[in-house]
DNA sequence: TGCATAAGTTCCTTTTTAGAACTTACATGT
DNA sequence: ACATGTAAGTTCTAAAAAGGAACTTATGCA
């Protein structure tokens, strides 16, 4: 399987993987969720080289996970926000650092807190089951196919 | 930042990245939770190179996501497993597939449909907080630095 | 002996990335 | 007018990584 073979896959984590299963990408969208918009924040946040960066923003926004905004005219330059689809992979972000927190942190603690303004506290993600809200653990999930298998 | 500067960042995100962020390492671990196991297994079902594939696998099991578990003598061959810490990444596994169930599906439905065995229904994974049991949007998170910032 | 199996490894070519400089289109200060 | 600065890329070359196919090792089986 190529690499761009993996978006016509019929696995719903091969085509996830397709847009953002690269080591940079994973890192703008970081970023994306902590507010930063322009080329060269990126770039100088990430460390990433300008073209590598230019290549990923340019897929992204092609994927519509990112939206380019004009915040200046003469010359016009764009910002770089998420689009709703963008947003609705806060998940994945979520259980990213969640992960990293809990076996990739050393004596230090952990880089981030994370408040859920709703209630005011410090949390961390928990993945629940839609239907009953019950924590959901990797042995207590099946899989089968379904339609588009 | 350079690849091997990832897991010194003080972000859980750029640690768990430079783990497994990495196009074919998110699909071996999706073929592991799916109880893939054995090289040419894997190589098969994924069409990756047998030279990358060996290069995944030790890593994986150099940062203890994978435990290499002997399944026969003369000659020794291992089969590889999720150990705890592996199986701890299945909320970015279950994060990946709703995103792509939602975002990259076409008409012909989702490729696989998911059981939670506790209550015997079809879900998708919904991402809350660990205080107060709600979901949790992107815009109701805020950050600030932790004890390892 | 000859063929098959499983898990890599090796070799060579193609693609991607790193790093630094260059380009474009303006605004601002002297 | 002219030099300098800014933001967002693009271009260039060398180094690193990935693709593809064949080869190796250790053994079982006919």
């Amino acid at each position: 399987m190529r690499w761009d073979e993996l978006s016509s896959a019929r696995c719903s984590i091969a085509r996830t993987v397709s847009v953002i299963g690269d080591r940079w990408t994973l890192l703008i969208l970081r970023d994306c969720f902590l507010q930063v918009r322009r080329f060269d924040d990126f770039q100088a946040r990430l460390g990433v080289t300008r073209h590598v960066l230019a290549d990923r923003l340019k897929t992204l926004w092609a994927q519509g996970v990112l939206d380019k905004v004009p915040y200046q005219t003469r010359p016009v330059r764009y910002e770089y926000r998420l689009t709703e689809k963008g947003r609705a992979l806060h998940p994945v972000l979520m259980s990213l650092v969640h992960w990293g927190d809990e076996y990739m942190t050393g004596d230090e603690g952990r880089p981030l807190l994370h408040t859920h303004l709703a209630c005011g506290c410090d949390f961390d993600p928990v993945m629940t089951c839609s239907v009953c809200g019950e924590a959901v653990g990797a042995r207590q999930v099946q899989v089968r196919p379904g339609p588009g298998a």
